[in-house]
RNA sequence: GGAGAGGUGGCCGAGUGGUCGAAGGCACUCCCCUGCUAAGGGAGCAUUCGGGGAUAACCUGAAUCGAGGGUUCGAAUCCCUCCUUCUCCGCCA
């Protein structure tokens, strides 16, 4: 959520800025709800002043035994006049409140302005492109193979978009998570955590997933008390969960950077996406990711979101992975996030590099709607800065160690740190 | 699932209809005192949103005592619904 006061003094430049991401920000509608709310809200306020300075009178004239039937009648007709205002007032207050919620965040002055991704900018290239001497098989085919890719009994018990692995290759997805947690936390600094995989609306709405996101989530109606429902959803990322750990809280200065890691499924039901990746782990309704996040000071945010970038980094590093990182541009970038970097690893069966992983700064944006605050030098609540990236995406990791490291034979080299994680194994074959 | 007790400011903790945004304590900030031990005295110290002011200091209004609704001229205090925490029992991984 974008502070109400930068459009209120800037509207324009906050304009223009949106703009350059695709968004058009109707000013007029925010200028016309503004207007009428200032309005509104200071005739309410008028009159419950003048009802809670009747009120204390009614109180001491009482205490006094005088008769109070006068003033009491007259702050009577106060009252009536306050409760239809006061309808009026929360109308607007809301109108203007979902328009806020509805505003995408402002892109950093540094993220190159485009329309889509093709006018995303290459930051740096990392480790050569492998070569084979023979036609190489994409994932799913290597999976098969080796007897632990099960797309049929996945789709009997499940439906499309859902996976069964056995054996090794369910071994490696387990290895795979393991030596990521391992890393962040035995070498990165962060501290594990262990998180509810459904959430609350509330939880939803402070990442900024709800209430424009919620055709991709899956929801688990939930009935409460007599009549009332109120919704779980299974988280898409788990910087849902993580993230609002710091929802209303202050956080004392010293205690930040705040720096956690966790590994948790992932759902989405990724309705925008029919038809794409649909062969494959590419793209699934359940999904594993070990996902960074972290909340700090304010000025420090850029220098976190480059240190980041560089623990995600280090994963495909000492995988032996071939990757590009991408600075997203300002019509590609996401809903809350001010400036992206997503990582891309290189695929030889789809001769290109594909995402396994997004680190992204999101100023205060989240923080905002989150409440998330510390206490600055002043002894004032201040907001956090919050970030966060897949640290990396397992499914999609494990295509790719499948892909890069297959042989002519269809048997698979498993990379040096994760073999101590699969029992000294080297090699997955057919066997 | 059953029974009971709670949810108040950064923390602890008073407060059962009226000058309470809320006693007291702790922590914190500033000043004074004291040459020295986790000593004493004084002052300040919630958040959010308005209005004024230089988008300062500051002045001023409103809202907020788990959430939402209700009663009332007036609610932290009374009523209703919900959420949540703790204790005991049951059940279970």
């Amino acid at each position: 959520m974008l502070d109400i006061q930068i459009l209120r003094s800037d509207l324009d430049n906050v304009a223009a800025r949106l703009a350059t991401r695709g968004f058009v920000l109707d000013t007029a509608r925010f200028i016309e709800l503004e207007t009428a709310r200032k309005d509104i809200q200071m005739r309410t306020q008028e009159l419950q002043a003048k009802r809670n300075s009747s009120s204390k009178l009614i109180g001491q004239a009482k205490s006094r035994g005088e008769d109070t039937t006068a003033i009491m009648a007259e702050v009577a007709l106060v009252g009536e006049g306050l409760k239809a205002i006061e309808i009026q007032l929360v109308q607007l207050q809301n109108e203007l409140q979902s328009m806020l919620e509805g505003l995408p965040n402002m892109p950093h002055e540094s993220v190159p302005v485009g329309k889509s991704e093709a006018d995303n900018l290459e930051v740096r290239k990392v480790g050569a492109i492998p070569e084979f001497d023979f036609v190489v098989k994409d994932h799913v085919e290597l999976g098969e193979k080796l007897g632990g890719l099960d797309f049929e009994t996945a789709a009997k018990i499940s439906g499309a978009r859902f996976s069964v692995l056995k054996g090794g290759l369910a071994r490696m997805h387990r290895a795979l998570a393991q030596f990521m947690l391992d890393t962040h936390s035995d070498c990165h600094g962060y501290t594990e955590v262990y998180v509810p995989y459904m959430v609350n609306a509330a939880s939803m709405r402070g990442t900024g997933q709800l209430p424009k996101f919620e055709e991709d989530l899956f929801r688990v109606p939930r009935q409460m008390g007599e009549e009332g429902e109120q919704n779980f959803y299974l988280i898409p990322t788990a910087e849902v969960p993580v993230t609002n750990m710091v929802r209303d809280e202050i956080i004392p200065l010293e205690d930040l950077p705040l720096k956690y890691v966790a590994h948790t499924p992932c759902f989405r039901s990724e309705a925008g996406s029919a038809g794409r990746d649909t062969r494959g782990l590419i793209r699934q309704h359940q999904f594993e990711k070990v996902e960074l996040v972290q909340m700090v000071y304010p000025d420090e945010s850029y220098a976190a979101l480059a240190q980041l970038l560089g623990h995600a980094e280090t994963i495909l590093q000492q995988l032996g992975l071939s990757y590009r990182v991408v600075k997203l541009c300002t019509g590609d970038i996401g809903f809350s996030s001010a400036t992206t970097y997503d990582i891309e690893v290189w695929l030889p069966a789809q001769n290109t590099y594909r995402e396994i992983s997004s680190c992204s700064n999101f100023e205060a944006f989240q923080a905002r709607r989150l409440q998330a605050r510390f206490r600055n030098a002043a002894g004032k609540p201040e907001l956090l800065h919050t970030l966060n990236g897949s640290g990396l995406a397992v499914g999609r990791t494990l295509v790719a160690i499948l892909e890069n490291n297959q042989l002519a034979d269809g048997s698979v080299k498993i990379p040096e740190v994760l073999q101590c994680y699969m029992g000294g194994l080297k090699i997955l074959s057919a066997s």
